[in-house]
DNA sequence: AAATAAATTGACAGCGCTGTCACCCGGTTT
DNA sequence: AAACCGGGTGACAGCGCTGTCAATTTATTT
């Protein structure tokens, strides 16, 4: 048994090690009948590239760094397969980082872990996006970069986003036009700014129908369910409690129908519970939460494509991309009742 | 700006850069002030060794691969945030690498990847624990992996568990306790073996306690909400339906509570409903769940730390470890009906 | 103090690949 | 016919590190 290395391929296919580099590679100026014998050679020893070697000779490691810090674990994870399928398909693989966005070291990790294992490029997500130290490491290494969903300084990198703004901005016509005049509204966590940017869809939604933003009606969340609790607490507690309550996270909204069910407000009728993200719970909880659907996993297949094309030293012609997200109706909201 | 280099490394130090190497991996035979030299010049030049070529020369590459196929998001979360935790500590990465196990390819799969990135050993979780044809292939290659959950060939490799049945037993009991005779179960998915031993301990308890198995109780599920849906809509077709369900995982105990609100069951009052897993879901659902917690994400870190050990020749005295999963009472379960 | 053992250190040859550059060869141009 | 061109190919020098083994220094024994 032969060890499968080039030096072995080289000497099977009757060529030197420099031309079955460049068959590997699918570089250009091969000979057709050359690159057909050197397949033969790579098949007949199955042959696959050591990309250690690779990577310490090319100066490039075929690895790019995903890096997140998020609580959602279904967040992650649609990340997590879109930027594999997209990676697999290229012949990439990925390291996954996850880290603490207010580290205040996060930016020497980032640039350990860069010396180290020499990612090629790296995709960030929010809250990472807009964090300007690591922002600041990758520029001054001059290393390739997506982000998803960034907020701040976009012309600094390529990136991928939704148009949350503007689904929050449907979400809140819907429950208007359902006849609701008192919304509540749950607010994202202040360090995710794209979560935070849905209420600006909120108020959009308000002006334009000459409804008067109540500042009781406003809450401060931080995307988790306990949070969702205290705020549904705040909410329903006042004596002018609202019709409708639109928290700007699926895990909040979960907590508002906890503090319904448990005040024994059923759903819809006293109260419209309106979420955002359609993650899983949203259809295993009772009753059925109406939502936004965010394409979460295409948003990372995009941002790892537009990455892989600067790799690949492709002009990325259009480094920005915005993908729609869509309303999802279902049972947790309905008419309001007439007073 | 010196490169960060051992070379550079050893000439600052004045060594050689053997020495800079024994220093950097912690050998031992360094004297101590030889040590603090070396030391110094790493802290002033900055320097972090280059995986690549340490992977290239030394023939491993502080990699480990983590290999899974599973639907739950929280699981695979909890899994990854248990490995990545123990890596990190011990300087190793992890590459992650979902895969299909009835993909007749897999194990395919599993071999390229080895031989591509070289990576030092494998943790396997359910269902993959159980696939014979990568078994093979790491035991041809004799490439040290460790399992989470496996239900066959334990001798096979280091391995850790948890008291599944055991849980469920008492899980059973608590709901005979309650007064529950009449007890539905919903079984897991054939493929997770771990997850049908549930079975058996919903069984045990049957028995001990004298109670008939009534095969009309008993339903296969798949793991999916949709499939605890199905299920219960059986069980509660029924003529005589149980007075509480249990699901082997927390996604169909779900999809039960959610076909007995539509069908105006109150829950505990008409139906208890337990579950398996502790998933976020069962708490925030309503009413909470009453369910079994794992405790993942440590026997992630558990059998990390078992193949970081056998990668570093350390004996493993106890190649299998069992860790205890724990009852969470919660709102879904209540006394029987006296009829 | 000589002999022996143990600790400490360095020289050097790779690991498997890619980048650089020189070379060869048939076809064009002058 | 000489000069030129560009596709196709190979020789070879590293990339930055670790393993091997020999050399040197230091500690221990007799």
């Amino acid at each position: 048994m032969i060890k499968a290395t080039i030096d072995n391929v080289a000497a099977l296919a009757g060529v030197s090690i420099k031309t079955v580099s460049r068959v590997v590679n699918k570089e250009p100026n091969v000979r057709q009948s050359t690159r057909e014998k050197v397949l033969k050679a790579i098949a007949e020893l199955d042959y696959r590239p050591n990309f250690s070697a690779r990577s310490l000779a090319g100066n490039r490691s075929f690895v790019i760094g995903l890096l997140y810090d998020n609580p959602s674990a279904n967040y992650v994870i649609d990340v997590q397969d879109g930027v594999l399928s997209t990676c697999r398909a290229q012949g990439y693989d990925v390291l996954i980082h996850p880290c603490n966005h207010q580290d205040p070291e996060v930016s020497r990790e980032v640039w350990d872990l860069i010396r180290q294992t020499r990612i090629d490029g790296v995709i960030l997500t929010p809250p990472l996006s807009d964090v300007e130290s690591i922002l600041d490491v990758l520029i001054q290494r001059q290393l390739p970069f997506v982000r998803i969903a960034p907020t701040v300084k976009k012309a600094l990198s390529p990136y991928v986003e939704t148009n949350d703004a503007e689904a929050a901005y449907d979400m809140t016509c819907e429950l208007i036009a359902l006849g609701h005049q008192r919304i509540g509204f749950i607010a994202g966590h202040p360090d995710h700014k794209a979560v935070t940017h849905r209420f600006e869809g909120y108020r959009a939604a308000l002006v334009e129908n000459d409804i008067d933003l109540d500042d009781s009606l406003l809450v401060q969340g931080y995307n988790s369910f306990e949070s969702g609790e205290q705020a549904a607490q705040q909410l329903l507690g006042l004596e002018a409690r609202p019709s409708a309550i639109f928290a700007a996270n699926d895990d909040m909204a979960a907590g508002v129908m906890m503090v319904a069910h448990q005040s024994g407000l059923s759903i819809p009728g006293d109260l419209s519970v309106a979420g955002f993200d359609d993650t899983p719970v949203a259809h295993q909880i009772w009753p059925s939460l109406t939502t936004v659907r965010q394409p979460i996993q295409a948003m990372a297949q995009k941002a790892t494509d537009l990455l892989l094309k600067q790799l690949q030293g492709k002009d990325v012609q259009l480094p920005a991309s915005m993908l729609s997200s869509s309303l999802i109706r279902r049972d947790s909201t309905g008419p309001a009742l007439r007073c």
